[in-house]
DNA sequence: GCTTTTTTGTCACCTGGGTGACACATAGGC
DNA sequence: GCCTATGTGTCACCCAGGTGACAAAAAAGC
C-alpha cells in the first residue's frame, strides 16, 4: 500500500515550488488541490485533448512526450518534483501539446488554472490568459515546431517551416498562399538546420510536385499539400 | 527618406496586437512606447545581454537567431508585423536568449516590460514575472535546448540533455553529480532523437573519457566536462 | 535460486544529408 | 543598360548516424 504524502506549506517550500507566493496564498491554493497517485506508465493526459488542469509534481518523475507522424516517440522532457506541468491550461482554449505519463510512480496535485491564477496573482484569469497567449504563445509555437523537427526528414522539416511562414506571412492568392517575404534558400536552410544545397534540391522537388511554385523570388505555397508532405493530419488550425 | 508610421489605436487594431486590451489600455501603452526605425541587418539586441525592453514589430520583418559554438547560425524565427518579441524581458533577471536583427527595414516600438504588464494587466510586475518564470520558464528552457540541438552532433546533444537532467535530478556526490533516476539508453535516445545503438556507443565513449561513470544503473556525471563536450562556455548558470 | 524479460554492447551494412566546387541566372547599384 | 554581387542548380564524394541482428549482462518475477 502506498502512503499518501502530506501536502502542506512546509512541503511546498521544501519542493521549492511557488517560492514567490506568501504562506497564505499557498495555503489557499493547496485547499483547492486534488492530490492523486499515478502509477508508473499511466497516462495522465494525452495530446490533443482540451487542457483544463494544471499539475504540480509532488513526488516521482513525470514524462512529457509526443508521437510523431511516423509513430516515433519523442521524449520532450522529464519533470522533477516541485515542477508545474500541463502549462497549456494557462492559455485560452488550448489543447494539450504533449502527452504526459508517469515515468515512475508519482504523486501529483491538480488545480484548475483559474484558481491558480486568481489565488497567486489576484487578477482575472481571462486577462492573464490572453496576455500569456499574446506573449509566450510564440515560444510555445516554436517549441512545438522544434519538437516535431526531432523525428522528421529534411523534406518534412521544410514543409513544417513553410507552413509556419505561410501562417505568419501568407496572403491569399489565386494560385495559393503568397508569402510576402524575400527568402533565399540559405535563409530556409538556417531555419531548418540544413545545408543550402539540399534545400535547393528539395525545393525543386516540391515545385515539381506542385506543393509550391515561384513567381520571381516570391513563394506561393499550397498549405494542404504542405501539411501532407509534413505528415500532419489535413486542415484545421 | 523614410516616413514615420502613425501608431495609434487603429493601427494597433489593424496589426491585431493586444486584441484583448481595451482602447484606453492601448492608448496608455502607446504613450510609453518609443518608436524606432531599424535598418535591414542592424542588430537590435544580442544574445546574453540583460533584457529590459519588450518590442512590438510595427512593420517589416525581424529575425531571431543564435550562433552555436561551432559558429553555425541558427535562424530561430522570423517575426511578423503585430508580433511582440524580446519576451525574455518578462522574466526576472533574464538575459536575451537570441539575437534579434532586422531582416528587412523595420519600424519597432519599444516599452519597458513593467509598463507593459502594469498597463495591460494591472498587477505588480514582480509578481507577474515570478509567475511567468515558475510556469512557462520550463518551455523556455526546452526551447533553448532544442534550438541548440539544431546544429549539434549526437555527442553534443547527449551532453546537453545530460546537463539538463543533472540540473533537475542531480545530487552532489563524492564522485560528481549523481542522477537520481533510472534511465535506459533508449530513454536517452528518445530525448535526443537518436537510435538506441548510437547512444550506447557514445555513452561508452563518455565513460572512457571520464565525463561520466555508472554505478549499477545510476549515472554520475561531471557537469564541467559535460559543458565542455557540449561546446558550452565553462561554468555559470 | 532459477527463469524470463529488459537492457547493454558490438557488429556490418546502408543512406540521408553535409561539403566543396563550379556554371549559370538574377537583381541591384550607379 | 552594364557590372558586380548575390542567389540557384547540380555535380561527385564523404561521413554521421540509422537499421537489423545477435550475444552477453543485468534486473525482475516468482
Amino acid at each position: 500500500m502506498v502512503r499518501t504524502p502530506v501536502l502542506n506549506v512546509a512541503t511546498v517550500r521544501r519542493l521549492k515550488a511557488f517560492s514567490w507566493a506568501t504562506d497564505r496564498q499557498v495555503e489557499r491554493l493547496l485547499s483547492h488541490m486534488r492530490l492523486q497517485y499515478v502509477e508508473k506508465r499511466t497516462v495522465l493526459f494525452n495530446e490533443g485533448i482540451p487542457s483544463d488542469s494544471l499539475y504540480l509534481l509532488v513526488s516521482g518523475v513525470a514524462k512529457l512526450s509526443l508521437r510523431s507522424p511516423d509513430d516515433e516517440r519523442v521524449l520532450v522532457s522529464l519533470v522533477a518534483p516541485g515542477e508545474l506541468f500541463g502549462i497549456t491550461s494557462l492559455m485560452p482554449g488550448m489543447h494539450r501539446a504533449f502527452r504526459s505519463e508517469a515515468f515512475s510512480d508519482c504523486w501529483v496535485g491538480a488545480v484548475r488554472p483559474e484558481v491558480f491564477v486568481t489565488t497567486l496573482l489576484d487578477c482575472p484569469f481571462a486577462e492573464f490568459s490572453a496576455m500569456m497567449e499574446g506573449t509566450v504563445g510564440r515560444w510555445f509555437a516554436l517549441l512545438y515546431r522544434y519538437t516535431r523537427f526531432q523525428s522528421s526528414s529534411l523534406r518534412q522539416k521544410l514543409a513544417l517551416a513553410l507552413l509556419e511562414l505561410a501562417r505568419k506571412f501568407g496572403v491569399q492568392d489565386a494560385r495559393g498562399t503568397l508569402l510576402i517575404l524575400q527568402l533565399t534558400h540559405e535563409d530556409l536552410a538556417d531555419l531548418v538546420g540544413a545545408s543550402r544545397q539540399k534545400v535547393t534540391e528539395h525545393m525543386k522537388e516540391l515545385e515539381r510536385r506542385q506543393v509550391l511554385l515561384r513567381d520571381r523570388r516570391k513563394l506561393i505555397v499550397h498549405p494542404d499539400r504542405l501539411r501532407e508532405t509534413a505528415g500532419l493530419p489535413p486542415d484545421e488550425k
